[in-house]
RNA sequence: GUGGUUGUAGUUCAGUUGGUUAGAACGUCGGAUUGUGAUUCCGAAGGUCGAGGGUUCGAGUCCCUUCAGCCACCCCA
């Protein structure tokens, strides 16, 4: 019988302890952060409709969805963020959840696009979204929340570039381009990258515009410098549109705000270039890019979409919120080696030493776990060093080493693996204290 | 989805103009006086050379296809 090769789905991936330890040390950190902000966790299911997730981005997007006809013969598909299905969510249940409504979700979602450095097909988010308020201090606060979230995860050197879609739609309008929006805004992103020729060019050949028209937007390029030489400037080159104007008032008050609430100035960055591919973003957009590696893209991007929901309801549901990308940043830390080896998840290692002390060793360990230190017991009777060797090689801190001689004088050699020393603690199992407290203080 | 590039033991790689039983290092496992781990010494296991087909007397080495990784485009976390 031939052997089937064991193997993953192109950009589908296995997680080893290595990876997966700091994976979730990281989804911790965003759920406190979260949490410390009022938001609370749903969950929804990974199949929806076909109906609920097509024609919500973009062409693109509708690409890349994963999709198939299920056994009932219902055309399905695989969620490919979570914003969608929050959408979803919120139209259905919104009535017992009331608003604002605040919630995070932290799940796997699908693209079946060609996978690259940080780029997979199967990768997890960690969004949070304020559903059903239009105010101004929700905006500030998806800015605060991205700022503890990065700092929180022990990252100093980033940058959050801030956008009011409300600006470029307003002056796409006073052009009599707005029919245009889509192709252009999405050449306009592309500004920082291929430079202001290019990206007038790809405007004239993607919506249709002429060169002049290109220009007269790309006038948005010439706003850079700090966010008050941004805030200067831009009133001269959105004229007396009213709903840019109203859009450049509330990206400043955007701006105050997140200061006032103590993110630092030099994080943020006012980028009027910026535009997001998502067609549903219709207010201020954000995304984060990390100082060291900003060629990985941005890690946790979002906005505020005031229509979205209206998909489904004729309930007037707004929202604002931004999504960390886990594993795309898991990937950056890697390559910046910040990542720590350590792959054991508790600190405390016995030796299965002497066969005739086995129920001793697994009375030590129950006796360590009560007093809240993680402890394994190696599962099989071998040489001393081959299990020393598993300990030193898997990062635990200290092997309790007991064979006869220490049971009878009623001790236990507490070896701190790093070091290389040894000393012998007293310890007894109705009396385990002194162990306890050696292995505490540290 | 398009284009480029790479693919040899668990890992990182060597493998001359195609020529006999495919190598190394690290890792793994075992041993070096019967109870002590990153060093040393000895030994062992582990590869249908990504997969399939073709050219050839003969292919890891050439050609085609396919799969996967990486990079660019697209898009995006």
């Amino acid at each position: 019988m031939s052997l089937i090769q064991p193997r993953t789905l192109k950009g589908f991936r296995d997680y080893l302890p290595a990876a997966m330890i700091p994976r979730e040390r990281l989804m911790e950190t965003a759920r406190e952060t979260f949490r410390s902000f009022g938001f609370a966790p749903i969950d929804t299911p990974t199949l929806e409709h076909l109906e609920i997730l097509t024609g919500k981005g973009s062409e693109e997007t509708d690409r890349q969805l994963y999709q198939f006809v299920d056994a009932g013969k219902r055309p399905v598909g695989m969620r490919f963020d979570l914003t969608v299905p929050l959408a979803r969510f919120a139209a259905q249940h919104i009535n017992e959840l009331g608003t604002p409504f605040k919630r995070y979700h932290i799940a796997p979602v699908w693209r079946g696009e060609n996978p690259q450095a940080g780029r997979y097909r199967e990768f997890y988010q960690c969004d949070f979204d304020t559903i059903g308020t239009e105010s101004v201090l929700a905006d500030i606060e998806a800015v605060t929340v991205i700022d503890s979230l990065i700092r929180a995860i022990g990252i100093d050197a980033f940058t959050i570039s801030i956008n009011n879609r409300a600006i470029l739609n307003g002056l796409l309008e006073s052009l009599g381009l707005a029919d245009k929006a889509t192709p252009i805004l999405r050449s306009l992103d592309k500004l920082a990258k291929i430079g202001l020729e290019a990206t007038n060019a790809e405007m004239v050949n993607a919506a249709g515009i002429t060169s002049e028209q290109a220009d007269q937007v790309l006038g948005l390029a010439q706003c850079d410098g700090t966010a008050e030489q941004v805030f200067a400037k831009l009133p001269g080159i959105l004229g007396d549109n009213e709903k840019a104007n109203e859009g450049a008032a509330r990206l400043r008050e955007i701006y105050d705000g997140a200061i006032a609430s103590g993110v630092s100035p030099d994080r943020i960055k006012i980028d009027v270039s910026i535009a997001r591919g998502l067609d549903y973003y219709t207010g201020v957009i954000f995304e984060t890019t990390l100082d060291e590696l900003p060629g990985i893209g941005s890690i946790c991007s979002g906005g505020r979409y005031d229509n979205l929901a209206g998909l489904y309801t004729k309930q007037h549901l707004p929202g604002i919120g931004a999504s960390l990308g886990l594993d795309r940043l898991l990937s950056a830390l890697e390559t910046l080696e910040r990542l720590s080896s350590n792959s054991k998840p508790c600190p405390v290692f016995i030796p299965f030493f002497d066969k005739d002390h086995r129920d001793d060793y697994l009375r030590l360990a129950t006796n360590l776990r009560k007093a809240g230190i993680g402890t394994e017991v190696y599962p099989e009777p071998r040489k001393l060093k081959a299990q020393l060797k598993y300990a030193d090689g898997h990062g635990f801190q200290y092997a309790l080493i007991a064979g006869g001689n220490e049971w009878e004088r009623g001790e236990v050699q507490v070896k701190v693996l790093a070091e290389k020393t040894s000393e012998d603690i007293a310890y007894q199992h109705d009396a385990p204290e002194k162990l306890i407290e050696r292995l505490t203080t540290s």
